[in-house]
DNA sequence: CTGGCACCTGGAGCATGCTCCAGGTCAAGC
DNA sequence: GCTTGACCTGGAGCATGCTCCAGGTGCCAG
């Protein structure tokens, strides 16, 4: 099991150390593991952990709601109904997400669509 | 030509009535027309803009660059090719934002699938 | 030995995008 | 005439999610 220093989970997580710490800080993380000096070792563990915070932040999830997820995560296997539940939520708030931003990227291009038409009116009068 | 009311301007437009004022205050709309008493009036144009701003909104632009957009709209028609040009690279953007939000949902959805299967596993061993 | 660098902590500060409030105006219904 | 309700203004406040800072520790290269 490999270990990883502040700098080395930066660059695998893509987060800040900034951001690591403030996700320690509110619990997001649960404490990281120290070595003999004070400083932060990340396992594999916290890696993927991370891996997945990414994954929910990124789609949107407060983190008011990560750390609920975390918190059943830290209370054992017999939360796992309750965690599907909660991803089972989340999934869907992200097709909504996903099917809302196509409808408006479709008026996007029909607003493009239109400005183009308006230049080639414009072409076609001054030529 | 329809005139709105405050209230029938949130009503179309789904932006509550502090929304409309902060965004007249910064300039993201232009002055909205008043009658005799000094209370908002809103025209079809108006409401036309602002679902452009919801679009956009929506789809993750900020309000700054909201504000450049809408800068070149003011400037007249010559500012077109700008505008396609602000509106492509936006598209591009949500283009990017589609991707990512689908390959991390398939992500939890694969999160999802394994916490079924372990849920599944228990069943076996304990019935 | 001495920098210099990566890291530590607690706490303050900040960017974004609203949201709320106090104090006031106007018009309409009772 | 009086209340009620929708609206006005300028300005303060707030929720979220970081980001930065001061002051300090420990380790390694030269």
């Amino acid at each position: 099991m490999a270990v990883y220093t502040p700098a080395e989970a930066v660059e695998e997580t893509g987060f800040s150390l900034d951001t690591l710490r403030y996700y320690e800080r509110i619990g997001l993380l649960e404490r990281i593991g120290r070595n003999a000096a004070g400083q932060r070792r990340f396992t594999d563990d916290d890696i993927g952990w991370l891996g997945m915070i990414r994954c929910l932040r990124d789609t949107g999830m407060p983190i008011a709601e990560m750390l609920r997820f975390a918190a059943l995560t830290r209370q054992g296997d017999h939360t796992i109904p309750e965690r599907i539940e909660l991803l089972e939520a989340h999934d869907r708030a992200v097709e909504r997400q996903l099917d809302d931003l196509q409808t408006k990227q479709g008026a996007i291009k029909r607003k493009i669509g239109y400005y183009k038409d308006v230049l080639a009116m414009d072409r076609a009068f001054t030529c």
